[in-house]
DNA sequence: CGTAACTTTGATTAGTATCAAAAATGGTGG
DNA sequence: CCACCATTTTTGATACTAATCAAAGTTACG
């Protein structure tokens, strides 16, 4: 339990990757005067629950953490996937209550922060918080995307484009044919997150193996066919919001290819 | 084309209603001095495509405008519904670019807005500003559940789900039996809100009526047994963010029920 | 009053869910 | 390092929901 000061270096590096900029003195000063824990999450661990108070915030140094909702009938779907590097629980620093868990899928490295703390400094630091801000409203954006996909796709083009989504939002992977990552889901959470039985999950990616469109050994994904791949899910990046160099790096694969 | 000075009275008591405050003297200058502008938008009119610079914002005095996405096939599914008296656009505060469409559905009265200078006052006065990135991050919340409709429950709690929280969203209109709203949707973009047929939609509706779980007379929905309606939607009210004076207006028509 | 858009109903089909069971994988302790 | 366990993946067979097709009825609107 220490203060960001103690390692004002990581936190400002782990930020950068996210937020594209470098902070000037003062933001960093001011930023690791917040009252912030370095903390792991064991998998299967709660960060929040829903209706807890909106307290927390963390970035994501390493695991993945998914958020979701619990149905009536007991089904976990996921609604959200947040990744190494990402935040989880910014809507928190504006909302009233928490309205859906968030929980780690694997073993978690973040650096947590108080909700509240958070805001005071996005409103003193409009230029951070800006990018922080726009990372929140990108979790809007994602989700209406996912809601296209599942609500208006078959499950092979669903399956497809959450396989490009995460080669694009995992870090270090292009969207280009060789990138290849590890699935940070099981076939029963991919069900949840495209609304399929985790049978037609098997079953879409086991064709598109057998197409030669990807391969898979063990959960690594690796893209062969990456053009065939976004056509069949009918994928275009614009919802993500990716800053400049991804983008760049992308349109870089593309015109090599 | 004239600025919000021309009708501060006006701005400041649309605002409020959204706001659940009021406005203090500098904040209500400041807003005044805001180059905005009533504007009317016909039906079927676009306010902005995807893909334009994020330049506008719009508080709707009147009318109903949908956020929608094409896909390959050539479906329009609606990803969002901006209602009377809720703003639309507001991600084009901090967003990059527009990945929606945002269209006109009815006849439209706008109080049109600059994002930039919107986000200069939000920067500005954080106490209206946060209730307006609550305003716009509520719209993840919204995503997220009918993420959980759309890809978790059958038909028949799609629809009703869409009726329960249509009736909430819909001002001046409670969650109580006997409240009754003009629906702003055929049952074609129903559909197309929550992944169904319009068949399937209006199959559903038709049930719904048969059992008297709700009353249709041309488009005016009434909802005759909220209970029953709710439970069979798996609804709960959480992911609207509704403020205190909506929360418990609700709660004291259960108390009555 | 006439036309276009929307709603309603019935019949058929397609796409996934569901069920069941075997095979593969990953992790644990002996 | 191996044996064992739980979890996940894979495959086949069947059931069912909702999509699709088609056409008549209704409403809204110029």
């Amino acid at each position: 339990m220490a203060d960001l000061d103690a390692d004002p270096a990581l936190c400002a590096s782990a930020l950068m990757k996210r937020l594209k900029r470098r902070l000037r003195a003062d933001e960093l000063a001011a930023f690791g005067r917040l009252h912030a824990t370095r903390r792991a999450l064991e998998a299967d661990t709660y960060l929040v629950h829903e209706g807890d108070p909106p307290t927390r915030c963390a970035y994501i140094l390493d695991g993945t953490l998914i958020e979701s909702k619990v149905t009536r009938a007991g089904d976990h779907r996921i609604i959200g996937v947040c990744l190494k590097n990402e935040f989880a629980g910014l809507s928190n620093m504006f909302l009233d209550a928490v309205d859906h868990d968030i929980r780690a899928l694997t073993a978690c490295v973040l650096i947590e922060l108080n909700a509240a703390q958070l805001r005071e400094f996005v409103e003193h630091y409009p230029d951070i918080g800006g990018a922080l801000i726009a990372d929140a409203l990108t979790a809007t954006s994602i989700a209406q995307d996912w809601l296209v996909n599942v609500g208006a796709r078959e499950a092979r083009a669903r399956v497809a484009h959450l396989l490009c989504e995460l080669s694009l939002r995992i870090e270090g992977t292009s969207l280009s044919d060789g990138g290849s990552y590890r699935l940070p889901l099981t076939q029963q959470q991919m069900g949840d997150v495209v609304g399929l039985h985790r049978v037609a999950v098997n079953r879409v990616l086991r064709s598109l193996v057998e197409e030669g469109i990807v391969r898979q050994s063990k959960n690594v994904i690796t893209l062969i066919d990456t053009r065939r791949l976004e056509e069949l899910a009918d994928f275009s990046a614009r919802y993500l919001h990716l800053g400049r160099s991804e983008r760049d790096r992308r349109a870089t694969a593309r015109a090599a290819a």
